[in-house]
RNA sequence: GGGCGCGUAGCUCAGCGGUAGAGCGCUGCCCUUACAAGGCAGAUGUCGGCGGUUCGAAACCGUCCGCGCCCACCA
């Protein structure tokens, strides 16, 4: 081939000229399925990595909180997989129970209906008739997501083997007086009718009004406060602090309670904060937690003065009202006493409030189940202390702890219908009987089940084994528990972590369900605001994989996942991960086209240029670099690593300088197709994890071979050549150099310019070829010659550009650079002149100081050249 | 009230003791035969304020200001 005949590229490959991810996606996946690769063999050698899908709520979809989990899961187990690990990614749902039940009350709701009108057995029937019609829409978008789960094993948490593990756990648990029933206050919501557990209350500052009403007559007339004055009706003592001098004497006697006609005690007690108002409290131990803890300690009765749906039941005037309504009746009937002393408005107090429907909680007296929590957090805080569970970030460490280590005992009866009923039957005599999944309830007359069901998060809390087929001792079980790493997001670390934790550890003798809790944030919008569907920035992730592709979503939100932190997204960024992924493809396009392959052994070293020892060298960080950020969940850094190897080193300058070797032909070209093809291999599959569709395709029709899912995961080659990366580098900044100067000088990029090159003797002697291509650089010509650059290497590049330049651009141009290395070299003799660096800086950093000088040295001789070369403008 | 975290380029974020970084956005030139979903070149920051430690601080310590989150039985 001579110098000037044109570059022939190679037939075109099948490959289209852009990426159409629209056209690989679904077929892909449905191979992937087919051929199994998913699937985990409970029998297999290998050894097993398990990572268990937070289960989705099945009447809802998923959002792009699901699809980042589920791609940081993803990418993990695909990983794994490559590496050799019997993987299995455990799909499977939740049942959700109140946020189901509400789902579906609402869809009655619409036909005026109530689950009331249907019964309970037709209601249940209802949800699960509800559950198979949206639980598909979950599992289309996991496949579209491209997660590599385990179908064959998909579970629900109500399915009957499920079922059984729960009745198994309740049984044991309330066998070893783990689980016990009591009459407690509780947090009720009115509008759902259920007692919730504590962490499903949240608080929010609300506006209220504080009035301090005077309970009593004369000399022994108190003044109480409260901001829930319909309460008032339920008192049954006004509590004082023993060591309250203002109120001593009166402790033991008796006062009345106002609208009422009753008298009730003064009592003392510790929990009364003196400092606090008046220093007397009013008690109502049937309406709020702490009065009910002072109501026991002083034998107090439980008076309750509302029914289930917060109305007042108390007989008088105020009976038939809601507890709003009742507020404002008895202030104002106090007030027509002239009861009330004082009023403050508004008066913001932390409100609890349902997190399912966001009621306001009503503390009610009443009789639920309880897991004692004691021994079982005690272990789940002792895994991790002990180093036995690793929580990551490690800052995520010490609310975990707060948590367990501080836990009241968790309330897991619920007043609904859709749920696990629970096990226990009460007899005519009010007997009580725990059933275990193998018995038989008591018969005869009279006995009756529980009516309750159970927290949703009891069952959720056993899915790490009993996905697996616990309490049957399955090969699954021994093979797949525990768990290697749990994926989820903090906000449920409470919820469900912990629960499994205590779970895990008592169903599973002590063996925690898994060594590794990976803990991520929260996706928001662009803005880092919250998304939700109110404000109306809520995402639906089909939108932007049918618009970009689901492999441009993944990595999107892989390259945000920094541990831990929330995770903002937009629009913009996932058509910039879409560019990748076309880049990617065209970049593999361009090595087909030139016969990149991965057939037979890489050339020897010693045979290679040094453009090929760089790029093989640089592959070998690479890939160690990516390796030790995925054992890391770095997930942000590892993309962010990949994204920028493979576009700026490979895309933007391996293949540019293959492309005057492949022109040039002969053995280095032939060297060359193979450590591209090698190039493209290692690189393709490490980013698999993340973008598994584009790779697969560019992968598959690179080598031929028959899926990347199932590929070795690349090893460190071990290759490094520092000699050539220098080398490279060097290049580059000659090439750099020279660019700006042609921009500089308003040239047109494919503008080709006459130019001399002095590189003999340099190590850039090899690449002038590659330096005029990428250049546009044609032989010497005559006039005047514009010393553009001068490596430091020595070499000097020399454009010929009489007629063209604007010599007061470059005066002006050099006289800046001639500033900025003279200012380099002052600021890099002071710090060597500078005793106390000598002394204490370490000798690496001296060295780049001195080097830092001798550049600068360098750069100033050069410039100054230069500029005398310039003619006269 | 307790705990955790954050304030770095217009936006969103890395960096966490040795010359200020990325993506997007922005400016200029270019359809250079893989890719205009592209190429090349470029501009942009008293690294929240003030003190201190250090030869050297965006990074470590103190303090102040401004945000965010979690926990808590503030009548």
């Amino acid at each position: 081939m001579t110098e000037n005949s044109a570059f022939q590229p190679a037939p075109d490959s099948e490959l289209p000229k852009t990426y159409a991810p629209a056209d690989v996606e679904g077929p892909l996946y449905e191979r992937w399925v087919e051929r199994g690769y998913f699937e985990a063999d409970a029998k297999s050698d290998k050894p097993p990595y398990t990572v268990v899908i937070p289960p989705p709520n099945v009447t809802g979809s998923l959002h792009l909180g699901h699809a980042f989990e589920h791609t940081l899961i993803d990418a993990l187990t695909r990983r794994k997989r490559m590496q050799g690990y019997e993987t299995l990614w455990q799909p499977g749902m939740d049942h959700a129970g109140i946020a189901t039940q509400n789902v579906v009350e609402r869809e009655l709701a619409k036909e005026s209906k109530s689950r009331h009108d249907l019964g309970r057995e037709a209601f249940v029937e209802r949800v699960w008739q509800w559950k198979g019609e949206s639980g598909g829409q979950i599992s289309g978008q996991m496949k579209r997501l491209g997660d590599g789960v385990a179908w064959s094993r998909e579970r629900f948490t109500m399915d009957e083997g499920l079922s059984q593990a729960v009745q198994t756990i309740f049984k044991r648990l309330y066998d070893d007086e783990l689980i016990y029933r009591a009459e407690r206050i509780i947090n009720w919501c009115p509008r759902c009718l259920t007692a919730i557990s504590d962490i499903e209350v949240e608080y929010q500052d609300d506006d209220g009004e504080l009035v301090s009403i005077r309970y009593g007559e004369g000399d022994d007339a108190l003044v109480v406060a409260t901001t829930r004055a319909e309460t008032m009706l339920g008192d049954t003592a006004v509590a004082v602090h023993p060591d309250d001098e203002r109120y001593r004497h009166l402790v033991g006697t008796e006062i009345e309670l106002p609208l009422t006609g009753r008298r009730i005690p003064i009592v003392a007690d510790e929990h009364v904060d003196p400092e606090f108002g008046t220093g007397a409290v009013k008690v109502t131990p049937a309406h709020d937690p702490n009065d009910f803890e002072i109501g026991q300690r002083h034998g107090l009765p439980n008076i309750a003065v509302m029914d289930e749906h917060a109305i007042i039941t108390a007989h008088g005037p105020f009976q038939g009202l809601d507890r709003l309504e009742a507020r404002s009746a008895i202030v104002a009937a106090l007030r027509a006493e002239g009861r009330i002393v004082a009023e403050k408005r508004p008066y913001t107090h932390s409100v609890g409030h349902c997190s399912r429907c966001k009621t306001t909680i009503e503390p009610r007296l009443s009789m639920q189940w309880w897991v004692k929590v004691g021994p079982l957090a005690k272990a789940a805080g002792d895994a991790v202390r002990d180093g036995r569970v690793a929580i990551h970030p490690q800052e995520m460490e010490k609310r975990y702890f707060d948590w367990v280590d501080n836990l009241h005992d968790w309330c897991i009866s619920r007043q609904l219908w859709w749920g696990h009923r629970i096990p226990v039957w009460y007899g005519p005599n009010g007997e009580v009987v725990c059933v275990g999944p193998d018995e038989q309830p008591p018969s005869g007359e009279g006995w009756t089940q529980d009516n309750d069901v159970l927290d949703t998060w009891f069952s959720s809390g056993l899915w790490p084994f009993s996905t697996l087929g616990w309490p049957e001792q399955t090969e699954s079980l021994a093979k797949f528990y525990p768990n290697s790493v749990l994926v989820t997001g903090y906000d449920i670390l409470f919820f469900w972590v912990a629960r499994m934790m205590m779970f895990g550890l008592y169903a599973m003798d002590g063996t925690p369900p898994f060594h590794t809790i990976a803990l991520h944030g929260m996706v928001r919008d662009q803005f880092g605001k919250k998304m939700s569907k109110s404000f109306g920035n809520a995402v639906n992730p089909l939108d932007w994989m049918d618009t970009y592709g689901s492999d441009a979503l993944r990595f999107t939100l892989a390259r945000g996942a920094n541990p831990g932190t929330d995770v903002p997204i937009g629009e913009d960024w996932v058509q910039a991960s879409r560019n990748f992924a076309n880049k990617i493809w065209n970049a593999t396009r361009f090595a087909l086209m030139n016969g990149a392959t991965v057939e037979g052994e890489l050339p020897p070293a010693e045979r290679l240029s040094a453009t090929n020892r760089w790029i093989l060298s640089r592959l070998g960080e690479i890939v160690e670099e990516v390796d030790g950020l995925y054992e890391d969940y770095q997930f942000a850094k590892l993309s962010e690593a990949l994204y920028h190897f493979a576009w700026d080193e490979v895309f933007d300058w391996y293949v540019e300088l293959t492309k005057t070797t492949f022109q040039e032909g002969g053995q280095e070209a032939e060297d060359t197709k193979r450590v591209l093809g090698e190039v493209l291999d290692v690189t393709l599959k490490l980013l698999h994890p993340v973008v598994p569709f584009v790779t697969e395709t560019l992968w598959t029709t690179l080598t031929g071979k028959e899926s990347l899912v199932v590929a070795d995961w690349p090893a460190d080659s071990g290759f490094r050549d520092e000699a050539a990366e220098r080398e490279i580098e060097t290049l580059q900044q000659v090439i750099t150099e020279v660019r700006r100067f042609r921009s500089d000088q308003g040239l047109q990029p494919g503008q080709k310019v006459p130019a001399r090159l002095a590189l003999d003797g340099t190590a850039l002697a090899p690449h002038e070829a590659a330096i005029r291509q990428l250049l546009r650089l044609q032989p010497e010509g005559e006039g005047f010659h514009a010393t553009a650059t001068l490596p430091v290497s020595g070499a000097t590049v020399s454009l010929d550009l009489s007629g063209t330049i604007d010599v007061d651009a470059e005066r002006k141009r050099l006289t800046k650079d001639l500033g900025a290395a003279e200012k380099e070299k002052a600021q890099a003799e002071a710090k060597l002149r500078n005793e106390a660096f000598l002394a204490k800086a370490p000798d690496q950093v001296v060295d780049k100081i001195r080097g830092r000088l001798t550049k600068a040295e360098a750069d100033i001789e050069r410039i100054g050249r230069q500029l005398e070369n310039l003619p006269a403008a």
